[in-house]
DNA sequence: AGGGTTTGGTGTAGAAAAAACAATAAGTGC
DNA sequence: GCACTTATTGTTTTTTCTACACCAAACCCT
């Protein structure tokens, strides 16, 4: 048995599915793979894990190799462990995915940095691997998540607009008919987790608007109390 | 041992929650473990992920070992991976729940058969392992999904009344004033999912109630129309 | 046969939440 | 000051949710 076959017989890795927002699409970090199997064609960052690491913390290392970025909002999906997923022996993965502010990504640090590149989540073609059937089942749990919990402020600076948060949403849960202004704002107002910051947007060529904050510490106050996010 | 060689030393395996129903609470099948380690403790029903099985697959199995049954509800529900989780080495676990008809179950064929027994979800004790955390994830999503599908159905007999129907969602939902009456055979028969057989229950000291059969056909074919339960 | 016991079955009114909808305000650029 | 762009705000209608109580149908017992 050869040296791959054999450090293939049975491993266990994870993949993760890193969004970012800048205001248009919703957006997905992708590496270009340098080496066999699947070269050259794009995929999610992953690894294998390390013998003696947590899942939890072998997916904050790929992020942070990748990124940089520390502390930043991580959940696990789902194991994806079909036979033949992987070519080169039995791999299954556990799938991740996290949230970033996109600004604060700026060229990494990771020797993979130079393929890396955000995709529009519209339009990722076929992914190595079984990428694209992650990619899907984390976007769908993103989909929900994303109402149940404020977790969408993750993806936005710390002052941000209403109009900015509710693209925010708009991007991710693409409603046929979009959201309606009036009522997203005064369902987001509402949940009084927004500050308003009694500052404006500069540099705009047209009326600026209010920035706000989400106010972290006032939810975690109100889930203790059992408050349920709901938007 | 080399780095590379350790990765040998990992395992994955499947653990099932295994729901069922009989009127009352909301029971779990677990066994009681023969073997070290925690040996005498109960534990979920599992085993390790064969080299050429898929996830799902192995968890099928080792439902069929224990309770003779296929073709029943199963969904993953996330993977365990702590380091620390398995005291002889480093086994990563990928959990499940599945829905199975309790009458359906009888004496077992498995081998660990005679330590298998039904157990209320809510007097469940320590268990083996990582083992009630599991049941506590599964329980989660259990809940969760119960209301955004179909499946308490999988639960019941093909025949049921309305009372048992709502007693399945009391046992599961478990809301702190149950659930009225009026208004859940409202929600329930508002989805037309459910066809009056124009049957009563026979044997019972008292009023028999009708009984109804929920239309899978019909559920599909709307699911294909864009329709989404939600109760 | 009749009354007691148990569970089955049903409707309505008020409250709350969601959806639909358009005019004015505050800036910039010219 | 006028044209242009985006920000901000409230009301009405519709739908959904919640709360709530009485009669019906079977069995049991005497």
């Amino acid at each position: 048995m050869s040296e791959v076959e054999s450090f293939f017989k049975s491993a266990f890795s994870v993949d993760n599915v890193i969004f970012g927002f800048d205001g248009g699409d919703l957006k997905i970090l992708l590496i270009q793979r340098g080496a066999a199997p699947y070269k050259g064609k794009w995929a999610l960052p992953g690894d294998l894990v390390y013998p003696n690491e947590d899942l939890d913390t072998a997916a904050e290392r790929v992020l942070e190799q990748l990124t940089g970025l520390r502390d930043v909002y991580l959940e696990q999906v789902r194991a994806f462990g079909a036979v033949d997923r992987h070519p080169l022996g039995r791999v299954i993965t556990i799938a991740y995915f996290s949230l970033i502010k996109i600004s604060d990504y700026t060229v990494t640090p990771a020797s993979f940095a130079q393929s890396a590149m955000w995709h529009s989540v519209n339009k990722v073609g076929d992914l190595a691997f079984d990428h694209k059937e992650i990619l899907d089942s984390c976007l769908k749990r993103l989909k929900r998540k994303v109402r149940m919990a404020p977790i969408g402020f993750e993806l936005l600076p710390p002052k941000f607009t209403l109009t900015e948060l509710q693209q925010l949403y708009e991007s991710i849960l693409a409603p046929p008919k979009g959201i309606d202004k009036r009522n997203f704002r005064k369902k987001i107002l509402s949940t009084n987790l927004l500050n308003d910051l009694n500052q404006v947007q500069e540099g705009v060529s047209h009326r600026p608007a209010k920035l706000y904050e989400f106010d972290k510490d006032k939810y975690e106050q109100l889930v203790a109390e059992g408050y349920s996010f709901d938007i």
